[in-house]
DNA sequence: AGGAATTGTTTGAGCGTTCATTCAAACTTT
DNA sequence: AAAGTTTGAATGAACGCTCAAACAATTCCT
């Protein structure tokens, strides 16, 4: 009964260790490439800027990504990772009824974990070098393609007719970016409780017949 | 009568040539900064890419403009300029009909002039950099006042109080700087035709009782 | 179990390149 | 002749990436 071949499950701690020290570090560096997008933007993000912010070796950024491309690939990913998670949770948490997944879905959009000014920053960052970098191009695509299918579908449980259900996601969609966009640009004057607020103003003027979005007033 | 001071304006031609000469040649470098984006992206402008793009040698953007980030700048300025110039124009050509003016001035977002694959591609280029360069910011923020208070003004005209006026400016507003996200993020997907088509579909749900808005079902 | 060998990880100096900016000299217009 | 304009080589700094060497964990061998 001598040791087995270290291959699949039995051994005790084979590599574990390094595997999950190579993930941890990929962690750490992703993590640190967004810190340093945030403090020095990304043109002046730099092999050194991330090395610095995640104390380590220039090195090793290169040992774990091949390429600096390559690290901020990945973190592009995490953001969007991120950002789904995000609106699947709040789908779960949400009941069963199409008006509380509609709003659940369309409120994560304004939650500071997706939204913040620093997060901002990262998506227009990235946003801004998505027609110089086809991957970025691709990332999006794979994400948003995810989002748009959940609030098509729950658009239709809403209003009858497909082409008018995804006429009102659309519409939707369009006010969750551009809200952004004010949140990004003009954060003084618009923060992400006013984006919760105008957009239940527009539900309620889109969809008057679903008391549960009707204004106060 | 010896020669008088330069001064104001009775010379005959005393630098005139050479102003004219400045102004294209700064023109032509703004021109070439703007080409070099859509082709490099901002990230991979530099002043050999300006250069070549102008026909001119490197110097010669340098004594124009000082510094790279004068130029990149100048760029900026004048993308916001020629966006003024388009949606004023298209509110001058319009009838004194407040349903009118609100179509003319949000459609002319649409036009490939504003918002074709290349000027979006610059767009956002230049709002990538925004939070790591004071002075974008600035320009945007003083740009945007006087659109948005253009369309408020028309919103007063077709809604009855003012904060209701606000609110729907502010959807409409939003609604433009969301679907540019659509045009450039997913061009295959979205086109500014797409984007005009969506607005009169949200304008006359959104204002019912202006006929003029109405959707031919 | 214990020490050598193997494999995996980390460092940081060094290489070649690119870039913004400078500047003396050449050229053009007044 | 004077003033304005244009050139392009030179400068120095910054960058991505390489790599030999050092360090650490794991495995092998007795």
């Amino acid at each position: 009964m001598s040791e087995m071949r270290t291959g699949q499950s039995g051994s005790q701690r084979p590599r574990k260790e390094r595997k999950t020290n190579a993930d941890m570090r990929r962690r750490q560096l992703v993590e640190a490439t967004l810190s340093s997008i945030v403090r020095h933007g990304l043109a002046r993000t730099t092999l050194a800027t991330v090395a610095r912010e995640a104390g380590l070796s220039q090195g090793v950024a290169v040992f774990y990504f091949e390429t600096k491309q390559g690290l901020l690939t990945a973190a592009l990913r995490e953001i969007y990772r991120r950002y789904e998670a995000n609106w699947m949770a709040a789908l779960d948490a949400a009941g069963p009824r199409a008006e509380d997944r509609l709003l659940a879905l369309l409120d994560a959009d304004f939650r500071p974990e997706v939204c913040s000014r620093d997060a901002l920053a990262v998506w227009y960052a990235f946003w801004g070098e998505l027609k110089t970098t086809e991957t970025y191009a691709e990332i999006a695509a794979d994400f948003d393609a995810r989002r748009f299918d959940a609030l098509r579908g729950i658009c239709r449980e809403l209003v009858s007719g497909d082409a008018d259900a995804g006429e009102l996601a659309e519409w939707l969609d369009t006010f969750c970016d551009g809200y952004w966009q004010k949140l990004y640009l003009f954060p003084s004057a618009h923060g992400p409780e006013d984006g919760r607020r105008a957009l239940r103003g527009l539900l309620a003027r889109l969809l008057p017949d679903r008391g549960a979005f009707a204004a106060r007033d």
